[in-house]
RNA sequence: GGGAGUAUAGCUCAGCUGGUUCAGAGCAUCUGCCUUACAAGCAGAGGGUCCGGGGUUCGAAUCCCUGUGCUCCCACCA
């Protein structure tokens, strides 16, 4: 069958992927193999699929099929995430546009819109992975929201309950007035904005005289309850003790305290307290027994003690106040002032710090092993960089605030008495029991207990994921559990390392008495070219789909794996792409010529054939070897590189021509054997980087039976490897393009065969001169003692080579001008090595190898002098 | 405000324990080629104050100090 002269992906992408799937063979089950385990960062379940999943599954899935080929039981498990805020929100926004308020529903029929929208848009993204070749066992796939995992999460609340290290309790919070919620402090993004800082009088009660107040909030004077001074300022010792002033506007009298909490140069000095909505003020209102106001509503409007401004939104109300403020003259100033203000990063509306009732969870007996792991890399983090960054925020962690104010989620098991009190049990059965026992009241129903309304915060879900998906909460001791755990590699950005990472270490430790993964691999972010973050707003993100459709699955694999080291941002350009889709071509036109070759099978391997087998041999052993050490240290980029540039360069552009018959010959039968042997092996190294291609040409190689693959064949192994083998080709290969140099600056055509004449020396190797024949377009090569007069000459380490030339082509000015630059260059390379050689110190105190180095430079220089001024005695 | 990282070719980055893998790779650029696998290609070439300044050392891209630029993380200064 003839091959076309262009690959293209996208004719035998989804063939090979509906084969591989039909096969099952990304599916596994526990056996006597080595496991190899790698948990999917659960993607959001409604999500679409952008570049930066491309990067991740892209690195996991090449980590996953080569464990695959090397004999390793590999296990990717996929699934997704049920990201309570993100997908109640979108499901609540959809539920608007259809006219219908969530108010107006119970928590069943809004939960039965939110499960309709999960099953319509609910794994669109898994399918969108099938398109990259992600190699993930389906047939495991898992949501976060599945009633196993559900029962893992209440069964993990309920026992953290018990050994006290959940509590419930009224604190400030992170409130997000549009998804109304609370937030944990994580979710909260500080970001520098530009606002105002307002100068608001408070008069003195029984006085003219005013105590001026900055603020950024001048909407919050509402809920004021103290004005606070540093009792060392010296502007406010003439206040009694027991001043009081009056809150602008509002005339509410509040009492002046002193504390040194107030900075004394900052503003006037004179802080105004608000218990309710300021996390500092709270706690200063706790310490001096404050009244609390609060002048919210939950979704960030001014309730009843918001006056006149009451209904209003805390923005209007901030631009309103400060008009009506000004005109009751009790502004005295405002200057532009840029602080930091906490974002949602769901929402991304501003927080309101608010009082309310939240569970929490204590965190720093948990963070004890997780930081120590980390540390003493029984988990080690690439790049380790992150480490010191992981150690700051265990050190300093806080109480974890694990209820949200949603529907969408795992509602608390907790139940609240009639009478007061509450139960914490797995379920609702067992919090009656409970419940009985804690009131004394056996006649108590079920339908008399109230559940808490909230839900938990997705990451209490997540957290469990490298334990739950294998069933290990409900099922400690289940053979998946024991064979998959801990897992192996966990790839994720590092954007997560605290939300997720940190967490599923900390559960690790705390359920199953062991870390979860060994190796944590987090990736960059994907930027644009001009590296700003992609986004749907810049319109700078492009479909991976549409990449996929233009350049093949292998192409946009490796696009993203082509210059992104771990930890560093990758800048994506199409660029990428197309040189991954010229590589697969590459690749296929080697195949297309490979197997053109017709074979003799009478004709022995010439010399020449010889030299190049065992060469590319020795090679490909080295590559091997040094892709072993980059996948040890995650350098994936890098493996890929090298292997980029083994089947390109050497490959393609060096051995490839040294064994190609002329046109129309045959190939001998060894030959093409053992390059047919190296091909193969080529395409299994690049299999976990290239699935597609690759098992394509290999199924075209030989005869394949139904069921075979590339994806199961061994990783090559490295064998032979000599030095003295790659370092004679690497002179041969200078001599050629010496040649191919000669000729292009003289327009001597490839066609015409030109004789060498070479002064042997031990840089010189007559074994190699049938192949320098050949590569170099060469009649004959000719051993000769004399300096020819009429040839031109270069020189090759320490041998100087000659090709003679009709005396009118070679230019005898040029080869004089070229001569004395080449030997300006060597008397100063020499210069610099003589003057290390001629350093005592050098001499005495570096090492001998670097010495004989040194004194070997010299003599390759001063040989190579010596030539070039016989030489240029000879032209001149 | 505290902490961390980083600076090498036009771009993106390697460069591990200081010394022949020390100045590299890919891409881009330039020059020739439609040479029978591949123009998504082949052959060749140019391109660097290793951020500035000091120091340690026989020897520094590499270690130390300092300045500058950029990036990130953490943090309740109204």
């Amino acid at each position: 069958m003839e091959m076309a002269a262009k690959y293209t992906p996208q004719e035998i992408e989804s063939k090979w992927y509906d084969y591989w799937i039909r096969h099952r063979f990304f599916h596994s089950t526990p056996d006597e193999r080595e496991p190899y385990t790698i948990v999917i960062p659960p993607p959001n379940v409604t999500g679409v699929l952008h570049m930066g999943h491309m990067l991740n599954e892209t690195i996991q899935d090449v980590l996953v099929r080569r464990a695959r080929m090397q004999g390793k039981n590999a296990c990717w498990v996929p699934g997704t995430d049920h990201a309570s805020i993100a997908t109640e929100a979108k499901v609540v926004a959809k539920l608007k546009a259809e006219g219908i308020d969530k108010s107006q529903l119970t928590r069943e029929e809004f939960l039965q819109h939110a499960w309709a929208w999960k099953e319509k848009h609910g794994g669109i993204i898994l399918n969108q992975l099938r398109k990259l070749g992600a190699s993930c066992d389906w047939e495991r796939t898992t949501f976060t929201m599945d009633p196993e995992m559900s029962r893992s999460v209440i069964k993990v609340f309920v026992d953290l309950y018990n050994k006290g290290l959940i509590y419930r309790g009224v604190r400030m919070v992170n409130w997000d007035p549009a998804a109304l919620t609370a937030l944990s402090d994580e979710e909260v993004i500080h970001t520098e904005s530009q606002g105002k800082l307002y100068y608001l009088r408070y008069r003195i009660e029984g006085s003219d005289d005013y105590i001026v107040v900055a603020t950024t909030r001048p909407e919050t004077i509402l809920g004021d309850t103290a004005l606070c001074v540093n009792p060392n300022d010296p502007r406010y010792q003439h206040l009694p003790q027991d001043a009081r002033v009056i809150v602008p506007l509002v005339g509410r009298s509040i009492p002046v305290i002193r504390d040194t909490y107030v900075d004394i140069d900052f503003g006037t000095g004179a802080l105004k307290v608000t218990p309710a909505h300021d996390v500092n003020d709270y706690m200063l209102g706790e310490k001096y027994h404050l009244e609390v106001i609060d002048i919210f509503n939950d979704n960030g409007t001014l309730n009843a003690h918001g006056l006149q401004y009451e209904g209003m939104d805390r923005f209007a109300v901030r631009e309103q106040i400060e008009k009506d403020l000004d005109a009751a003259g009790l502004l005295e100033k405002v200057e532009a002032y840029t602080n930091s203000v906490g974002y949602s990063e769901r929402t991304h509306v501003p927080i309101e710090p608010k009082l309310s009732m939240q569970w929490f969870l204590k965190m720093d007996e948990l963070a004890k092993p997780a930081l120590k792991a980390v540390m003493d890399d029984e988990i080690r983090l690439v790049p380790a960089k992150f480490k010191n960054t992981y150690r700051h925020w265990m050190e300093n962690i806080k109480d974890w605030c694990i209820s949200r104010q949603l529907w969408w989620g795992q509602q608390i098991p907790a139940y609240y008495l009639p009478q007061g009190g509450y139960v914490v049990a797995e379920t609702p059965e067992e919090a009656l029991k409970l419940a009985r026992e804690k009131s004394g009241d056996a006649s108590l129903q079920l339908s008399d207990l109230r559940q808490d309304p909230d839900v938990l915060d997705t990451w209490f879900s997540s957290w469990l994921w490298p334990i739950s998906v294998f069933d290990g909460i409900n099922h400690p001791d289940n053979e998946e559990i024991q064979y998959y755990y801990p897992t192996n590699d966990l790839v994720t950005g590092p954007d997560i390392l605290f939300f997720w990472v940190a967490r599923m270490i900390m559960a690790g430790y705390e359920f199953r008495g062991e870390k979860p993964f060994s190796n944590v691999y987090l990736t960059g972010i994907v930027r644009d070219k001009l590296r700003r973050k992609m986004s749907k707003s810049l319109g700078n993100s492009p479909d991976p789909l549409d990449l996929i459709d233009q350049y093949g699955a292998d192409g946009v694999r490796l696009a993203m794996l082509l210059s992104s080291t771990a930890g560093n941002d990758i800048l994506f350009d199409d660029a990428l792409c197309e040189q991954g889709r010229n590589f697969g071509n590459k690749i296929w036109n080697a195949f297309r010529l490979v197997s053109s070759w017709k074979v003799d099978e009478k004709a022995v391997p010439t010399q020449s054939n010889n030299t190049a087998v065992s060469w590319f041999a020795c090679l490909l052993s080295k590559t091997l070897r040094e892709l072993e050490a980059d996948f040890e240290a995650y350098r994936i980029s890098e493996a890929l590189m090298r292997v980029y540039r083994l089947f390109w360069d050497e490959f393609s552009g060096w051995y490839l021509e040294m064994i190609k018959p002329a046109y129309g010959q045959p190939i001998d039968r060894p030959t093409q054997e053992v390059t047919l042997t190296f091909f193969d092996e080529l395409l299994r190294i690049l299999h976990p980087f290239m699935p597609f291609l690759t098992e394509e040409l290999w199924q075209q190689m030989a005869p394949r039976q139904d069921g075979e693959t590339i994806m199961l064949q061994e990783i090559p192994t490295p064998l032979v490897e000599d030095q003295q083998v790659l370092d004679r080709m690497e002179l041969l290969k200078q001599v050629v393009t010496h040649l191919r140099n000669l000729r292009k600056e003289h327009n001597i055509p490839n066609k015409e065969a030109l004789t060498l004449q070479v002064i042997p020396d031990e840089n010189y190797h007559e074994t190699l001169a049938p192949l320098l024949k050949k590569m170099g377009g060469l009649s004959q090569i000719e051993s000769i003692q004399e300096k020819p007069s009429d040839a031109l000459s270069f020189r090759v380490k320490t041998t100087e080579y000659f090709v003679p030339l009709a005396a009118g082509v070679i230019n005898v000015e040029e080869e004089l001008k070229k001569l004395k630059a080449e030997l300006e260059y060597q008397e100063g390379f020499l210069a610099s090595v003589m003057k290390k050689l001629s350093n005592e110190r050098f001499v005495q105190n570096a090492p001998a190898k670097v010495v004989e180095n040194e004194q070997a430079k010299r003599r390759d220089a001063e040989a190579k002098i010596t030539a070039i001024r016989e030489r240029l005695q000879q032209l001149s």
